[in-house]
DNA sequence: TATACATATCGCCATGAGACGATTTGTTAT
DNA sequence: ATAACAAATCGTCTCATGGCGATATGTATA
């Protein structure tokens, strides 16, 4: 199945776009953990947890390692911590922005 | 309204995880480019297209200028491309990854 | 002020995504 | 072989998202 230059993409930032899924990025940090530390850091049904780790794998964000009856999932590139680092950067900027706009408002109204 | 540090990214994120949207970035490049420019190069819905730029300007990805009648956009901030970089570095160890194992594949079975 | 133009918004439909519990698959331990 | 455990998959529900045409808003032009 081919799939094009702005296909991958999409696929990858899908795959990141989900806050329980950035929220899983960043529980693994550079750790390899398997599911069954993962799904009770989560409120969620192991199910869910599955689906999502599995949104990720198949990104190609995570590698998948199965040991015994466990299955252990960790970060595949550290190019992903460039990644949210600029989104935060975008993120922050944003943010300030929205401060200065409510500073405004509060000096001439409040 | 607050907003969590994984909330913001996820907005973001989200905001890039659409084709159409990522296009419309690709489209705009460094340049400042009114709807009317924008709509008739993809095939979609005036409605369609005007939807896409809001969720993009919502993120904070593009800035909004109006002019007259018309509305232009560009992108906000250059980290962006920085961003999109990333991913297609990701991207691109995904592909080479999967073209490896096709090329075992056909050396093996074909 | 009427008209045309540019864009945003609304209402609707079809599809996709996330959540869950139940079930299946696979592995170790008894 | 059976039991216990770990994880993936299935079926179903609900809500979000993307698409469209129609309509509303707002601006320049006649």
């Amino acid at each position: 199945m081919r799939r094009s230059a702005t296909g991958w993409r999409a696929r990858i930032l899908s795959a990141l776009s989900d806050p329980t899924r950035l929220e899983i990025v960043e529980f693994l940090g550079g750790e390899e953990r398997c599911v069954c530390e993962i799904v009770p850091a989560f409120g969620r049904a192991q199910s869910t947890i599955s689906k999502h780790l599995s949104i990720l794998h198949e990104a190609g964000v995570l590698e998948r390692r199965i040991d015994g009856k466990r299955t252990l999932y960790r970060i595949k590139s550290p190019r992903l911590f460039d990644l949210l680092r600029v989104v935060d950067a975008i993120a922050l900027d944003e943010i300030n922005e929205l401060k200065k706009a409510e500073e405004a408002l509060t000096s001439s109204v409040g």
